[in-house]
DNA sequence: CTGCCATATTCATATGTTTTAATATAACAC
DNA sequence: GTGTTATATTAAAACATATGAATATGGCAG
């Protein structure tokens, strides 16, 4: 991968993120950068959701819902448990909720033009 | 694209953002994952940058650099500006600085275990 | 004009992600 | 045990993204 460590013939931003730190919240970042997982993790703001509801709540398919979950569960954002034939989903990365309300702060992108 | 949209049958959390925005937002968002665009969105943050700038302080190849730079600005996340040789980018989302200071503050995912 | 520097674009290849359909498992009721 | 509901996993096809090498462009100096 493309290098990206902070190297010295720089003015020195601040405090220079180290590569690692960037390596994994990249890896966080672009978990969340998937519509249904949004909308799962919107959902799941509230508390604790079982599988099926968030499968009516988002209008995907069953698989789709079951798979986007564990990839936010293989990242650590969220996390399950299984009560009975439910499982039911929350969110375990707090980061994910400022990242949400910094979407509804702004909301549109608004890339009109720029200056 | 599996549907995203808020349907009836749920309890209605808060607002529930729509689908595009969502689909919007996820773009942003998922143009952020990756730690070479993470590096460069640093280094921007206090002001406009030449490309050779962000070429040294990322220690990424010319094209890299220039790509991915490209990709931020098809996503309206920056703008650049000619000046003689020099081709100067800067940041035009705001929602940007935000996500890196949330990045900033918890640092490390912390994803200890999951199940 | 030529040559040079900074940047961008193109192309091929490699790699990763999303989606769909099908199948598997787990818990429960009977 | 069977059947049913809820969820997960798998595998293949479709699609998107990343990378590296090469080449192109834009502006400037001379």
């Amino acid at each position: 991968m493309s290098d990206t460590r902070p190297q010295s013939t720089h003015g020195a931003a601040s405090v220079a993120l180290e590569s690692d730190v960037l390596a994994r919240a990249a890896e966080v970042i672009k978990c969340l950068g998937h519509p249904l997982r949004l909308r799962l993790l919107e959902s799941l703001e509230t508390g604790e959701r079982a599988v099926w509801e968030l499968q009516e709540y988002s209008g995907a398919t069953q698989a789709a819902v079951s798979q986007h979950l564990g990839s936010l569960r293989a990242r650590g954002i969220v996390d399950s448990r299984r009560e009975g034939t439910n499982v039911f989903y929350r969110i375990t990365e707090p980061k994910v909720t400022s990242i949400l309300n910094c979407i509804r702060r702004y909301d549109l992108p608004d890339r009109s033009e720029a200056t």
